[in-house]
DNA sequence: AGTATTTTTTCGAGGCTCGAAAAAATAGAG
DNA sequence: CTCTATTTTTTCGAGCCTCGAAAAAATACT
């Protein structure tokens, strides 16, 4: 059961909504603030004077906001990015980068490693992960003391609590609880994010104006994933990551997934059903990984000659379509980001996509169904994870009410 | 963006959860509410004596609890039934039902009617609800006046606002805003509710240790409809009652369905699906009604022969399951309540049933998922209607923290 | 230089919750 | 039958928090 609010909550949400408000709206004034949050100027005065003397937000140069009206000149707030600083870490096929990102959203340092996850053991990959961050940590330009957070993505499935790699095509191991091995060996709160939840909270922040209440991002790569944001808020399962969005049942019986079973949207719609069928091989035919440049070389020849590579883009759109279309039976339409190699080749899906999903209970709406893509996924990831960490951020720095209230300073 | 909290929400916020508190546990003493909410015993006093002077909570006589420990005992705290009262409405096929609840949750009336929704006209159709309400609210022994709220339950798809059908099978029209009808003749304020939604917050009243968090609840009759709690809260769709999970695809192009399109869940599982299997119709023939004692005959007949009606509830319990699959793999596993006519004939369809899902993402956990039947969706869907109408009042009754200003008599 | 205008801060009032202590109500001991 | 231990509930003052109104600050316009 819910809880009560005990009068000091009071102050701390209050004061969670000014930094989120800031965090939004890039240089308000307190003005624009208490409008926002409803909150009355003597509040958001307070407030905003203790997150300056608590150096959470810093007041910006006089004269940086532009259209000077008559009367007293707003003030912009602006988070101060030396407040804290956060990090990110995102392990996918292959490849691990991290990055370090300020208070403010800047990143300050970066680094990116390859490496072969398929056939690395469970101390190596942990080790390579433990080790890149170490690196950054030790990096002299850096105040290891400001790094209050480390948000991680991966591909695959991931605990709801955000603690663990449950199952991740890009390995074969499995239940890795990667949140608390950072922070036991960092002492820095961590969380395991999976990664087209991620690639969700990017877009929100991305193209609020798209991407705001409800919508859904889709990654075609070598699986299928989803992110999901309905009512504002993210979307997991109860126990894990949820929306698997690609294990959904296409076809029972069908062809073969990577995840074993049969029928599955991604058996049809991964990059690897996708070259399967386009080489003319069995649906039954054992998973094999597609480089990027071969996927694009494939819609390259798809778009010119109408063969197998056509009709395998066809079977993807048909698929990813019905798919679709059972989603939106379960929570209406919504915006749709195709992201990853294969939303590149969105035109080959497009037509058969459509033609599917009118067959379904959202084809009602079919034609106001809109689709953006975006073919690189790993940027959004780690804006995704950045976004994520600073979050958390937001909502620990101001969460010590009590300790703000020993640690501040006088005016 | 969500609004700061103002200083008198306060008070308005833990006066709910006190009256929620109450409602829940039935008689809790202060200590108990104490304890459950997490709030001051001071405040606890201070709440629930306001509430007593308003009369919306009532002390209840003393030696009604039972277990004399040592010490000043308990005194318990219950829903003063005069309070208010709420009314539900009903409309199901050819059915229409009314009933009054005081603010406690007992019934004080009721009234049936048979009518045929099929063939109505859209004023007609109208006409009859308004009429029993008023017929309802005109009764002597009822104080119109405490009349607080009407909750409205209807097969079919409602907007996400509760305000209007937009879809029934019980009907050819469509689009009938019932909520603003009844406010507009009656002056009470109501809402139109999906009677799966309805479904799902009686069975988390009926049995709040199994239906919790995160469950789904099934109403396999003529159609297949879906209620769903995740998180605690009912999920609806980003513009309607959504969750219509009968019209999720099961076979892209495969059998018709009752909504006009193929492949449908629905159209291996509803009724008339399982009906025209077993009379070995097409499975492009019309979907037909059929009668709650043909469907318990059919039954009869699977259970005693295997023949074509054993085979038309697999191919019922194979739609579900991969259904349910599908639906495992967005939300993961929770458990499930099979409500309506078909329920009864759950033994012979829950075989096929976990066999598909077994072939699903759900499968992992295949033989964990627990299902439970319930054969008679009516009561709970009164039940459902009637709590979600007592939890608006429950939010109305407190809210006008200013009206109580005044309104507050001395002790 | 003075006035109008807009933003921000200050200040007192009113509420709310909390902890501690008091009051109330009962069972058990002697 | 009285006294004591125990548990529940109320009372009371302290400490915060938000708010509205007024004051102060900072600028453009005249």
């Amino acid at each position: 059961m819910s809880v009560g609010i005990r009068h000091d909550d009071l102050r701390r949400r209050n004061r969670a909504m000014v930094i989120s408000a800031v965090r939004r709206a890039g240089q308000p004034s307190r003005t624009e603030i208490a409008a926002t949050t409803g909150l009355s100027h003597s509040t958001i005065s307070a407030i905003s004077s203790d997150l300056i003397q608590e150096g959470i937000l810093a007041e910006s140069k006089p004269g940086e906001t532009g259209a000077l009206k008559r009367g007293r000149p707003q003030v912009g707030l602006g988070l101060n990015p030396e407040a804290a600083a956060v990090m990110t870490v995102v392990l996918s096929l292959n490849f691990l980068s991290v990055t370090v990102i300020d208070y403010a959203g800047h990143v300050v340092a970066e680094e990116q490693r390859r490496l072969d996850t398929l056939t690395m053991p469970r101390d190596e990959l942990i080790g390579e992960c433990t080790a890149i961050v170490r690196r950054r940590l030790e990096d002299p330009d850096l105040d290891v003391q400001s790094i209050a957070r480390i948000a991680m993505g991966i591909q695959g499935i991931t605990d709801s609590q955000a603690r663990a790699m449950l199952w991740s095509p890009i390995t074969p191991l499995t239940d890795i609880a990667f949140a608390d091995i950072l922070e036991a060996e960092f002492g820095i709160p961590a969380t395991m994010e999976n990664d087209c939840n991620m690639m969700a909270v990017a877009l929100q922040w991305r193209q609020p104006e798209r991407y705001r209440d409800d919508f859904i991002a889709i990654l075609l790569s070598h699986g299928i994933g989803m992110g999901l944001v309905l009512k504002g808020e993210l979307f997991t399962g109860t126990h894990s990551s949820g929306g698997e969005f690609g294990h959904m049942i296409h076809r029972p019986g069908g062809a073969l997934c990577r995840c074993g079973r049969r029928g599955c949207v991604e058996a049809y719609a991964g990059n690897y059903a996708i070259w399967r069928n386009a080489m003319g091989m069995s649906e039954d035919a054992e998973p094999v990984d597609v480089g990027d440049a071969d996927m694009r070389a494939l819609a390259a020849r798809a778009r010119e000659t109408d063969g197998p590579e056509r009709e395998a883009y066809h079977k993807a759109g048909e698929a990813l379509g019905f798919g679709l279309g059972s989603l939106f039976a379960l929570i209406d339409p919504a915006p749709v980001a195709m992201v990853g190699v294969s939303a590149a080749a969105f035109d080959l899906i497009e037509p058969a996509l459509r033609e599917a999903i009118a067959q379904t209970a959202g084809g009602q709406h079919s034609k106001s169904i809109s689709f953006d893509t975006e073919p690189n996924e790993l940027p959004l990831i780690r804006e995704g994870c950045a976004m994520r960490a600073l979050g958390f951020v937001d909502q620990e720095i101001f969460a010590p009410g009590i300790q703000s209230k020993t640690g501040k300073h006088v005016a």
